[in-house]
RNA sequence: GCUCGUAUAGUGUAGUGGCCCAUCAUGAAGGACUCUCAUUCCUUCGACCCGGGUUCAAAUCCCGGUACGAGCACCA
């Protein structure tokens, strides 16, 4: 049509009979930030990040708070911090954690999470729904060992346990509950189908008995109150629904629990929260971490605490230098991807350079210093700048007028340098000839230091699972504890005292 | 073994059938600016796992393979 009647005539005809087309697509544009959450209602959405409080957060925990934390903002939602602390005997709750994480949880988000909840609080409601089910019929207390309830699971049996009565059940429970059943005797299951596909959700364990005489729960208030505790699986799923979150943004490794949990909501008649995921991530520098392993090396005085600057915690990369925008801007960039991924830390290191930089105060440092004297004529006083873009900030003054200077080791074997803010000289010896005052050439320049107004100092630097002490001259400074500070020609570092930084990356 | 998931430059990431000989960041290399090996700016490098299929058209949909990861705990 359009050789014999050329294109107007098609554009015509399309015009008239379907418009649409004609309509020029808007050219697609990079999406900026997060994915859309799915099904979100503005004012509506309600999130949680539920860690074990058997530690403080890590870096991986970083995640949750930022991800989930960012969506509740996005959509003026509400961040449910929650903590799962059902287990008293695997991984036990650390103490100092309920205190620990929602102050890091600030820090890291900006504002505070909205509601903070305590799953070991909550156990009535978990009770009530547990008896509810088997007074539904849909779960019963299962007395096999888990030996042979494996092999019901693989060769798709029921076990004999699931024709109880709902009156037998109620007798049962009960006895889980007063202690004459013991862990091992008994535990509560979610009946579902024994041909599902995924043997992994066949008749799941919903809640099981602690030896809390033996293991009483860290949090006094519960100590060893309770025998039978909800397992993750059916705690969350309740929680969530007396909640009434909308969005869970978790973990990959979680989706059977998704599916686990789709099932007991659909045996109560409820809707299942909107489910997305993200990978695997591991830190190039760091592989693997977990939180148990971490406890057990602090405890055995590996590291000095939970804050050890080379350990991937919340506490120790904030010790470092790390800013709470370095990281939430991090994850964001990472996104929710579902691919397992291994980045490297520079990454995180460029985040943090650009959140500092501009706010660094500049110092000098000299490492394996070396003393210069000066050789001929120069001012007693030399000005530089406290941060080269920002001329406003003020000038250091550098006072040398009885003429022995600092320098590194290293730049000791150049012999033509010119001294930064300073002048030009010829190294020989231990003697420094005087040259221009004006820069006229493109030779190296080295930092350094006057003898007087310096201190001897250390730089803290935690690299191949060591902590380095690297001492040198230090210009005298008075800027408070946690100021982020470049060091010249070394990196940025923060300040612990007058006299030692730690290195928080170049 | 059973089940589930993922696969775009070195590393991350955008992309849901035509705008893609593919986005952005980071990285590396070079350069400009600069009295720091900093910051800022510019340039260059570099990718759709493999094989089929559907379609006028596939990074995008389907099937198979491969690789990697996860679950199958009385842990979270």
């Amino acid at each position: 049509m359009a050789a014999e009647q050329g294109i107007p005539a098609l554009q015509a005809l399309l015009e008239a009979e379907a418009p649409h087309l004609l309509e020029k697509r808007e050219k697609k544009e990079r999406r900026e930030g997060l994915p859309e959450l799915k099904n979100a209602v503005k004012g509506k959405v309600v999130l949680r990040f539920a860690p074990n409080p058997n530690g403080p957060l890590s870096f991986g925990h970083a995640r949750g708070i930022v991800i989930n934390g960012n969506y509740a903002k996005e959509w003026d939602g509400k961040l449910i911090l929650r903590f799962d602390d059902t287990d008293t005997v695997v991984k036990p709750p650390l103490p100092v954690a309920y205190k620990q994480i929602p102050e890091e949880a600030e820090w890291l988000l900006g504002f505070k999470p909205h509601r903070i909840v305590i799953a070991s609080e909550q156990m009535p409601h978990y009770y009530e729904h547990a008896t509810q089910m088997l007074e539904e019929g849909f779960g019963y207390v299962c007395q096999c060992s888990g030996e042979t309830f494996k092999e019901f699971r693989v060769s798709k049996t029921e076990c004999p346990c699931r024709d109880n009565t709902p009156s037998l059940n109620i007798e049962l429970w009960t006895k889980m509950m007063d202690g004459t059943f013991v862990p091992g005797d008994a535990v509560v299951r979610v009946k579902t189908a024994m041909d599902l596909k995924n043997p992994a959700l066949r008749d799941w364990p919903a809640l099981r008995i602690q030896n809390t005489a033996e293991h009483p729960h860290p949090r006094e208030s519960i100590g060893s109150k309770y025998r039978v505790w909800p397992l993750l699986d059916f705690q969350s799923a309740v929680e969530d629904k007396i909640q009434g979150v909308t969005h869970i943004i978790r973990g990959k490794d979680l989706m059977d629990s998704t599916r686990k949990q789709v099932l007991l909501y659909e045996h109560f008649g409820w809707t299942y929260p909107e489910t997305t995921y993200w990978g695997r991530v591991k830190v190039h520098e760091w592989g693997g971490f977990s939180t148990s392993q971490m406890r057990r090396d602090i405890e055995a005085g590996l590291f000095t605490g939970w804050d050890d600057p080379r350990l991937p915690t919340l506490s120790a990369l904030r010790s470092r230098g790390i800013t709470a925008k370095a990281l939430r801007d991090f994850w964001v960039e990472l996104g929710v991807t579902q691919k397992d991924i291994s980045v490297p830390l520079s990454t995180l290191y460029s985040h943090n350079t650009k959140s500092i930089d501009d706010d660094a105060p500049r110092l000098s440092f000299i490492r394996q210093p070396e003393s210069v004297t000066l050789d001929g004529e120069h001012p007693n006083q030399v000005e530089v700048e406290v941060h080269p873009n920002h001329t406003s900030r003020g000038m250091r003054t550098f006072d040398v007028s009885n003429k022995v200077i600092w320098i590194e080791n290293e730049d000791l074997l150049k012999s033509e340098v010119r001294l930064k803010g300073f002048a030009n000289i010829q190294i020989e010896g231990k003697k420094a000839q005087m040259g221009s005052i004006d820069r006229n050439d493109r030779r190296p320049i080295i930092h350094w230091l006057p003898e007087p107004s310096t201190s001897n100092a250390t730089l803290l630097v935690a690299e191949d699972g060591e902590v380095k002490h690297i001492e040198g001259k230090l210009e005298t400074h008075s800027y408070p504890e946690g100021t982020m500070v470049q060091l010249e020609r070394i990196g940025y570092a923060r300040v612990i005292d007058s006299t030692t930084l730690i290195f928080t990356h170049s």
